[in-house]
DNA sequence: ATATTTAATGCAACAAAGTTGCAAATGGAT
DNA sequence: ATCCATTTGCAACTTTGTTGCATTAAATAT
């Protein structure tokens, strides 16, 4: 977690260009996603601000920067909804991820790997394909 | 959901095989899987089973289904884990499950698409894969 | 700068989902 | 039929997520 004079900024304009108003739990939390190297859960993020944000405050931010399409959820195989910042071009709505998540076994981070596009499939007769997800577990560079 | 005798036979067959003593819930639920055409959430099993199996053994079976390897998880976006029958070869602990799972967004069904590998993809330098999932969404073919 | 309006926050109370310990009931083996 | 091991159901509990409402803070207009 590396808080860059960058993200200070950044935040400001993410929130104005999404219009959404400037509030001291909008800025932490997003702060946070911008400047974690993986994504977020719910949990991780009451944690890390203790005592400075209520449960249901992060609830709703997380809910509106969804709606917002300034971050999106990746998929898991356990109980655990995940966050993270969308970098590519989502609009508010229709939301495009088209990137692989990984998901290190080690440290249990999740990581988006942008430059990772997810492959198409042929699906059999019948199916009309939508969006597709794509996580794949194994150790990330950090615990090599 | 369609009770065939088939089902009746394997279901012995299946506990029998993982040393799992035959009980009247763990087959009600096996029986569950083996004639769903979908996956089916810890949700769904309850409702299902209402008034018969109580919420905790509905939990403990799937847990020591999940362990045995009869069934396993499909990662979703929302927080709900859903279970689907292993008809690879899943021995315990190691599990194997490299097909396409298909979600409907309209029936929300999520459907193995046993036929459909996951294809590889290249991984960014430094991260060593492991295993890979993927979901497509979409229309299945009852819902188009 | 200050007042006004609008939206966001925190609190409380609640609902839902998942966990744990333990006594009673059931299944498998003798 | 009897015994032992396992499974089940109940109760109590923790954790996670939701909703309504009064208070507070942010954005806009004055």
């Amino acid at each position: 977690m590396n808080h860059s004079p960058t993200n200070k900024e950044q935040v400001n304009d993410i929130l104005k260009k999404n219009q959404l108003s400037v509030t001291g739990s909008r800025k932490t939390i997003l702060e946070m996603f911008l400047s974690s190297d993986g994504a977020l859960a719910h949990a991780d993020i009451e944690k890390y601000a203790a005592e400075k944000i209520d449960r249901v405050t992060v609830y709703r931010t997380l809910q509106s920067f969804m709606e917002k399409g300034i971050i999106h959820t990746i998929p898991s195989v356990d109980n655990s909804i995940r966050y993270a910042v969308c970098k590519n071009d989502c609009t508010e709505g229709h939301h495009h991820d088209n990137h692989v998540h990984f998901l290190c076994s080690e440290c249990s981070k999740t990581i988006c790997l942008e430059s990772v596009v997810i492959p198409e499939v042929k699906l059999p007769r019948g199916f009309k394909p939508f969006e597709r997800q794509m996580i794949v577990t194994g150790v990330c560079t950090d615990c090599q």
